[in-house]
DNA sequence: TGTTTTGTATCAGTAAATGTTACAAACAAG
DNA sequence: CTTGTTTGTAACATTTACTGATACAAAACA
């Protein structure tokens, strides 16, 4: 099951945020440079708001801000916020028990699985959405 | 993020191998302990024989073994060999190009990726099969 | 009071992984 | 050489999650 791009979205829902600064955002105008459906935009929204990197408003003159300033929010917060499972997906069925090897290989792919995700985290940290916006300002995409 | 059990599923098998050293293993065999399809098993194999790391025969007393000693296969092997894509997606439709950040964001998401891609690689290469083996047989699952 | 925008529910559409059946090709054993 | 076994692979059904779309209540402002 592939892989979303949730992530790769509330990235450029932020960057858009960052961009227009004190001004309140619609869904509508993020939705047209994401190129999809403004409900995807609130969905998102939500998630981000539920982890306080956003403020929206409702109502006319409504949308939404950054709750943070960019140096203060961090790739991994966002990647918190919106993703939803892990780098890759245990076994669909449990192995069988009578194995030595799928009684035990679980707990080792569990800890594995800790692992890589620690490393993406500590990856994740090193960037803020400011280094995104002077990358996207940049006009070469490289961060960092 | 990634949701398919295609990499743990890869680490079974070739825990199942290794388990049995010198002794071909049959698909079927293998699907019981992973508690799933033979055929399944068989469209892994074939990935894995691809990238060097199993042998298989086919015909009456046929079956799989590994093609290199499990010190020889670290974990980053096995998740190249099955892996499909990256850990996130970039954006489905193409971003809106009249947009400043529309027009740089996918650059920008591109190179993260590979970033994150390199984390986990320098993450996997740390554990051979020899490892996994260990920790399969210590009954705590702990790597390393 | 009326208009605008978010928040959310619901359902349809899409894409990828997984499960299943079927069968040809290769191989070993008798 | 024939028979039986196992891999390799095609084809299709099933499952699951993401995405897209419509609809509408709740909130906020003018």
């Amino acid at each position: 099951m592939a892989s979303n791009s949730q992530f790769a979205v509330a990235i450029h829902i932020l960057a858009m945020l960052a961009k227009n600064g004190d001004q309140k955002v619609k869904s509508e105008c993020i939705a047209e440079s994401v190129n999809t459906n403004a409900v995807v935009i609130r969905r998102l929204l939500c998630s981000l708001q539920e982890a306080d990197l956003v403020v929206s408003q409702k109502g006319a003159s409504g949308g939404t801000l950054l709750a943070k300033k960019v140096e203060e929010i961090n790739l991994n917060d966002v990647y918190q916020a919106v993703s939803t499972g892990e780098v890759f997906s245990l076994h669909r069925q449990k192995p069988s028990q009578d194995c030595p090897v799928g009684k035990n290989i679980e707990s080792v792919l569990c800890h594995l699985q800790k692992n890589i995700d620690r490393a993406i985290e500590e990856q994740l940290v090193r960037y803020t959405l400011a280094d995104v916006i002077r990358a996207i300002e940049s006009g070469k995409g490289k961060l960092g």
